[in-house]
DNA sequence: TTCCCTTTAGTAACGGCTTACGTTACTATT
DNA sequence: AATAGTAACGTAAGCCGTTACTAAAGGGAA
């Protein structure tokens, strides 16, 4: 049978909340008296039980992570960028004394009332891909409820939203610099520039700005519609080809895209960086083992998690709603040199 | 303020633990009381507490995932494969109806008591790889404590220790035979064969096995000792060649090895596969987008994942420990024909 | 009518902990 | 000596559900 507070209490020949108040280092008990109950406490092998101290302080020490999908993907790979962003989070909750709750969600679901809610956890944060306009209403949601949340993306507007996200704009930007810098004139898109991936219209519209800079119009047809995987990079790729547009750089939305616009070039006799250069987005681990290895811009993960976790505690504990950004940093590799 | 179960009973006229019975659809109250109770809840966005509930039944609908990682990476990129895992096993506990809290440990820490024995998780599952010696120490003490838990991996002997692993001496063993058929002689396992790595040991174990059938000798300079990552897959093939050992085929006992050492051979002039036939084991999605793409032998994760859950719920409620071997599927790909 | 069985609710006892408040025994102050 | 202040505990009231036990009402059989 599991020890209670009570057992240590009958054996240490004092009251239960003074064993309560001495696990937990309280200056009401006397120094003597501490060390006896926690050294029966081990004794006894005791753990507090974290239910019911969770229902008596009304708080859980649990973060709540949702992981959002793109819905195309059941039992498919999730974007390893995710799953990096996953690793640190839960490294800094761990590091902050708080536990993790891993949830995969579909934006479909009733996802933002199960968690705060619940008392299971204290915050949530979001991270993910998805339907960005039902997202936005979800949000709207969690704001009114009250939930202690912050997310992980590019800004939303016209909300008060506690938002972590990489300075994306500046990295597409950079990303395109690095391109003009290696001689290329026509600078291929192969990401949505749509409101509906508002990480790849950022990123879009620092490629654009810097085309701009540069003298260079931007040609409508060098942009291509395609959603995070290697699959739409593939498939865009292939369809701009036999479009028989002409380009001699391409920017991948993010480095699922490029992978897969890198096969398609590839299959399509095409070298690489020779005849095209390719960047992407992300450094995900992948990017240093293609063939050519793929230029990108890193976003700083570990940092990132940090932030969230740091920041969604400090919402946690009533602070405002705060917002950063992070910047990415251009990793050159052979693909685009 | 967040609504409780005596606010509805009070808004139904009805007694509170009418309420509960209605909330979980118990068949001791009538299909109109129900109804109503359900419409109140509802329209007041109540949620049960969670903290309540479990403290009051005494379980959590909550399973903790240990994440063991390799002592030398801790900012640095988790093992892919155990992404993998991780994904599936967190499907299929929302499937299950639990929630998964995750946490990444160190070997050394004293996760052994935190999660069974505070309530917080049900049952533990146990993932990821380590020292293999004073992990098998901890095994004894979960065992000892009574605590639910399960865990991937190769089998431990001379333990009642419920085990989901993949057949990793058939798998090395076909691997190696698909080398013998591609007409290769001299072939190199890069992984140790030491029982630190017990998988590692059963692959190599399959490896000996074919080559012995095919009456070739085991020749002890072709194996050479590497740890999981491809940083030291690429130092042990560099090792390897500058020993001038001469082969014809590799085998890496992870996937990432193999990366490492298809490094090491590039760099060193060799070509994949004419030179050398490289054949790595886990199918991590970066298996797919080396150049040449990676034989490997596919581990079923999202089976792994079902299993593992759905194992761990069945000792939760009281069966006997068990054991399941899922087998590996070859995967060709180019790096070996 | 009487007795018994069902159906449907209500009452109240927890689950194990935190913490506000009350109590006791001393020491310090005037 | 009377009063105040303090350190160190104890008492008990919750936190919000679940569920064993009890009760009331209605129906059918004898």
């Amino acid at each position: 049978m599991k020890a209670t507070s009570f057992d240590i209490a009958y054996r240490a020949g004092v009251s239960q909340s003074t064993v309560s108040r001495a696990l937990r280092n309280s200056p009401l008990v006397n120094e003597e008296t501490r060390l006896k109950v926690q050294a029966i406490a081990k004794e006894l092998n005791y753990k507090v039980d974290k239910n019911a101290r969770n229902l008596r302080s009304q708080q859980s020490n649990t973060i709540a992570l949702l992981l959002f999908e793109d819905p195309t993907s059941d039992d498919s790979q999730i974007n390893p960028f995710f799953m990096s962003m996953l690793g640190s989070i839960t490294r800094a909750c761990a590091l902050e004394g708080y536990d993790l709750l891993v949830s995969f969600q579909e934006m479909a679901n009733d996802w933002h009332a199960e968690y705060d809610d619940t008392n299971k956890a204290d915050g949530i944060i979001l991270l993910g891909y998805g339907d960005y306009l039902a997202y936005k209403e979800k949000l709207v949601h969690l704001n009114e409820q009250g939930t202690h949340f912050i997310r992980w993306g590019a800004e939303v507007k016209d909300m008060q939203v506690s938002t972590i996200g990489c300075d994306n704009y500046t990295g597409g930007y950079q990303l395109t610099q690095h391109l003009l810098e290696q001689g290329r004139k026509q600078c291929a898109f192969v990401g949505t520039s749509s409101h509906h991936a508002p990480e790849f219209r950022d990123r879009y519209r620092g490629y654009c700005q810097s085309l701009e800079q540069a003298g260079i119009e931007v040609d409508a047809n060098l942009q291509i519609d395609a959603l995070y995987t290697e699959e739409a990079g593939y498939i865009a790729t292939k369809d701009l080809l036999t479009r028989g547009v002409k380009f001699d750089a391409l920017f991948g939305a993010c480095d699922l895209i490029s992978i897969g616009a890198m096969r398609a070039l590839q299959e399509h006799g095409l070298a690489i960086p020779k005849d095209v250069a390719v960047v992407g987005f992300d450094d995900i681990p992948m990017a240093n083992f293609t063939n050519p290895a793929l230029t990108t811009a890193k976003q700083d993960t570990l940092l990132a998690g940090q932030l969230l976790v740091a920041n969604l505690i400090k919402i946690i504990n009533g602070d405002a709603p705060s917002t950063f950004l992070i910047p990415a940093k251009i990793i050159e590799r052979q693909s685009s040199m």
